[in-house]
DNA sequence: TCCCGAATAGAGTGATCGGTCTAATTCGAT
DNA sequence: ATCGAATTAGACCGATCACTCTATTCGGGA
């Protein structure tokens, strides 16, 4: 991979990071510069578009991993109620890890330009929809219905986002771990 | 009431739509004194904390406008699937009007400012309890126990609040809808 | 080695941000 | 009518905002 490719990168897990813990309008392009360390010239070269391509970038990413997660957690998990489980115990673990400080990597970003800016609204749709669609799978391979299964799986995932919420003016990870119990 | 405290509740209740638009720190002091009407001098006469304490306060106003709503249901509708139905329809309709524009006032405002700022922070913490303790009555006198009872609360609330998000990028009220038939 | 496009440096744009301050005005109680 | 406090007007502050632009440097294929 290219130099060029790396500060690409780290522009967009920058910007993640920073707009998952204190929101997409309050973080400057020049804190994202400083503290992923790459050059100010570089941002407009990649993302011409600005910041709000930065933006879309960054709930792409955050989708993409989260995603990730839960296909892992898919296969090492039989049933739904376990799967909820490791869902809710990865939340709740990176909502204690950093303080109660950051919440999810997409809600904060697409609350704040849904639906003024199609691209992030875009971004989150597809996000959001991947989540459901590997619930989804786990919920109809335990013998549900296509349509009920799809109908818990976006109880679930809505619930965790919810929960996200109340954990964070909580200061507690309890919210998160009890939506796995009524799964 | 004295003209004074007209400008005053004109102040909160543009902030509040405005946050709930466009999010906390998109939304420049300049436009909620245009659009409130409130001359500049009195903003900081109201509210010498500023900016924040005038989020805070609109948090406040967005708790107890849907709880009170979240009241009246819960004496309208006997059955805790029926005060769910009357929940999300509200939440829906509220979402549609909007033209998927404006979700909940309260999650917005929370998640970019939560828990930097001690105040938003409780007053998000009271909005979102205050509702669960509504809810927690209705399924309480439906004859679940009391710890099961607010479980189930804390799981609708959070269900809606995550359906908000979803109906945000969908651009659709079907999420927020479907969390009743699980109720 | 050469060369050309990709990448970077960094000053500078006007606009707007939240917040401050002082003087004038308005209001209510006496 | 008067007085003192509550309220309002609005200029002003430095900081920061997203963004632009040009000149320079860099890197990889021929």
């Amino acid at each position: 991979m290219s130099k060029a490719a790396v500060h690409k990168e780290n522009l967009v897990r920058t910007a993640m990071r920073l707009f998952r813990r204190q929101g997409y309008a309050s973080t400057g392009l020049q804190q994202i510069l400083d503290e992923s360390g790459a050059p100010k010239g570089s941002l407009y070269h990649y993302f011409p578009a600005g910041k709000e391509a930065l933006g879309e970038a960054a709930v792409e990413l955050a989708g993409a991993l989260v995603r990730q997660k839960l296909v892992e957690l898919a296969e090492r998990h039989e049933t739904p109620s376990a799967f909820a489980r490791g869902y809710c115990g990865v939340m709740a673990g990176w909502m204690a890890e950093s303080g109660f400080r950051s919440g999810c990597p997409v809600a904060t970003t697409v609350l704040e330009n849904a639906p003024q800016s199609p691209g992030i609204t875009r971004a989150g749709r597809v996000a959001l929809d991947s989540w459901i669609e590997v619930a989804t799978e786990v919920f109809a391979r335990d013998g549900l219905p296509r349509r009920k299964a799809r109908m818990n799986a976006e109880l679930l995932v809505g619930a965790v986002e919810g929960a996200l919420l109340l954990a964070r003016v909580r200061q507690s990870k309890q919210p998160i771990l009890d939506v796995a119990k009524s799964f």
